[in-house]
DNA sequence: GGAATAGGGATACTTTTTATCCTTAATAGG
DNA sequence: CCTATTAAGGATAAAAAGTATCCCTATTCC
């Protein structure tokens, strides 16, 4: 069980664009190309979060996206599950329905008690990731990051902004 | 990102197992049959929880399954990582060294931020796994299935038993 | 000796993930 | 108005993971 790579890519994605700066855009190809990931399937991504609500679009040249809140308004949660989904990442398949011994007709009221443990941890997870804000990653990398690299890097983006 | 359904099926059957007597063994034909699951396919599933120690095996008619520990030593996350392995589920492919503003030759030291906090949620989810143990979800299922039904289904496994 | 068992290798089949291609509608700039 | 560029999304295909079956071996019970 391992998550998408493009849960990646939106989570570096969403992180370039917390730093641009008010009105601009960014494009698919400039993204694609600060990450060397493939364009087209990571257009896929970008469609997700647009889908979700989380990126604004414009059409066009010097079209492309920003973000729709502000980064300390985005979680992680909201990226994670904007690609890979809102479901469970446990599945009950009530295999206690098949046991032989149960009467005819008989219907469990309750969730099994398996997956509501299942479900507890798999919220559990989830919480986790939606305590950290999309501002905390980013002041996460201004300390990883040498300041030449993070300024450079914010020129490279800043050039190919519309 | 869903899990194995073989993690459901060898909670279902660890379940099983917890109430069998000491000394007693229990088939893969016979926890396939009780769950209604292909048996060939099952077989993998127990062989992952014996490879991680989880049971004990004999051979030979009267053989099968039964836990290497009692069921308040064994947690959920054990059973888990028996069946879907230790990985993590989120896989950093350090898109960040595709940067095309990095100098040459410039190497990363720490892992990457967007990495550190996946892999605390990650971590938030086994802790919660690791804080269940089967004998939890045994008084769960206690509380949750008819007294009845409990006992036909106890008196069909221990016929099975050897 | 015969029947039943776990273990494990080989082989398909199915679903999901990854990736590419192409068409359409919108938009900026000349 | 015209052209270039963009996001959106459908169609398709390749690769990987998950699901399932079959078969052989060694062991054990009767």
């Amino acid at each position: 069980m391992i998550l998408k790579s493009q849960v990646e890519w939106a989570l570096h994605c969403c992180a370039i664009l917390a730093g641009l700066p008010e009105g601009r855009y960014l494009s698919t190809k400039a993204l694609a190309e600060f990450h060397g990931l493939p364009k087209e399937y990571l257009s896929k991504a970008l469609q997700s979060l647009s889908q979700a609500g989380l990126v604004h679009t414009t059409l066009g040249p010097s079209g492309g996206y920003r973000l729709a809140r502000t980064p300390a308004e985005l979680t992680f949660l909201d990226i994670v599950e904007a690609v890979e989904g809102k479901a469970r990442t446990f599945v009950c398949n009530n295999i206690r329905e098949n046991n032989p011994c149960r009467p005819q007709g008989y219907c469990e009221s309750n969730p099994c008690p398996v997956a509501r443990i299942m479900w507890e941890a798999d919220e559990a997870w989830r919480a986790k990731l939606r305590a950290v804000r999309l501002s905390d990653l980013t002041e996460a990398l201004a300390l990883d990051i040498p300041a030449e690299l993070w300024k450079n890097s914010f020129e490279w983006v800043l050039e190919r902004a519309g």
